[in-house]
DNA sequence: AGGTTATGCCAAT
DNA sequence: TTGGCCTAACCTC
């Protein structure tokens, strides 16, 4: 169940144990097996992650895309040289895909997306996302790309910073946690926000998921980012309702936003 | 053993 | 706005 962060971290495990060498790819489950058939024996060239998804692209210009939704997960591991092959290790529960070669694994479970794209069909999918903040390529430029579609938006900057049509890679925890951190009311319009408050938003994300991806955690109190805190201490807001808020002392509120739980301190964020 | 919950998203209404 | 997808972890009984 993961934020940007997460798939990022996928991609470059992924890398690291599969990246520029022969990637095989069974289905054990049997709902893959046509797409794992099209890949599975080429070079992957590398894995790459865009918000929340991850993009395996291989050697015949084939990608597999994989979106964990809400249940996903991965599981991977290195193998000892020598030990039994992938291929017939054991299989528990549902695994949509294996990925496997000789020195490593990855079992995919609950995916709400796995299928193998074309080169045009990888393109469409990324036109409709918005900039990833810890996508290298999207830092200048594409932080406007961001801003802009921010303050022209009728919508709640609630909603509009968990659309993943405006900014890829941001889920739940993080939107709370930033409208915290900003001081914002998460029901505010975007047309109602400045310039500068959109772009310290971005600023922040970008801050927020680069921790995310060093210690593998939704850390958002500045003062635990090196630490290694529990999942009570991680956050201001997040599944905090009815608790004092961490600045103010007034109970956080909890509502639902289209269909997600949303946190604030109504205090703090006005 | 059974119920609830989840960091997501889409189609149908 | 609602229901459905699909899986595992964490409750309660």
């Amino acid at each position: 169940m993961p934020e940007g962060h997460t798939v990022h971290r996928s991609a470059n495990e992924f890398n690291r144990l599969f990246a520029g060498r022969q990637l095989n790819l069974i289905s054990p489950q049997g709902r893959f097996s046509t797409g794992a058939a099209l890949v599975s024996g080429q070079p992957l060239e590398d894995a790459k992650a865009v918000g929340k998804q991850l993009f395996l692209h291989f050697a015949s210009d084939l990608t597999v895309r994989i979106h964990l939704g809400i249940y996903g997960k991965w599981q991977m591991r290195e193998l000892e040289p020598d030990s039994t092959p992938a291929s017939s290790l054991p299989v528990v529960g549902e695994v949509r895909a294996r990925f496997f070669n000789q020195t490593a694994m990855a079992d995919l479970r609950g995916p709400t997306v796995c299928e193998v794209l074309s080169p045009a069909e990888v393109d469409l999918v990324l036109k409709r996302l918005g900039p990833d903040p810890i996508n290298p390529d999207s830092r200048g430029v594409e932080s406007e790309r961001f801003i802009s579609k921010v303050l022209a938006s009728k919508s709640t900057i609630g909603q509009l910073l968990m659309n993943q049509n405006v900014v890829s890679g941001i889920g739940n925890v993080y939107r709370a946690e930033l409208l915290f951190r900003a001081g914002l009311d998460p029901y505010l319009p975007g047309n109602n926000l400045t310039h500068e408050q959109v772009a310290a938003l971005w600023h922040d994300a970008v801050k927020l998921l680069k921790v995310g991806v060093k210690t593998g955690f939704m850390i958002t109190r500045d003062e635990l980012f090196t630490k290694r805190p529990t999942k009570a201490e991680r956050n201001f807001v997040y599944k905090r309702e009815g608790l004092p808020c961490r600045v103010c002392g007034h109970e956080i509120s909890i509502a639902i936003m289209a269909t997600r739980k949303l946190y604030w301190c109504r205090f703090c964020q006005r």
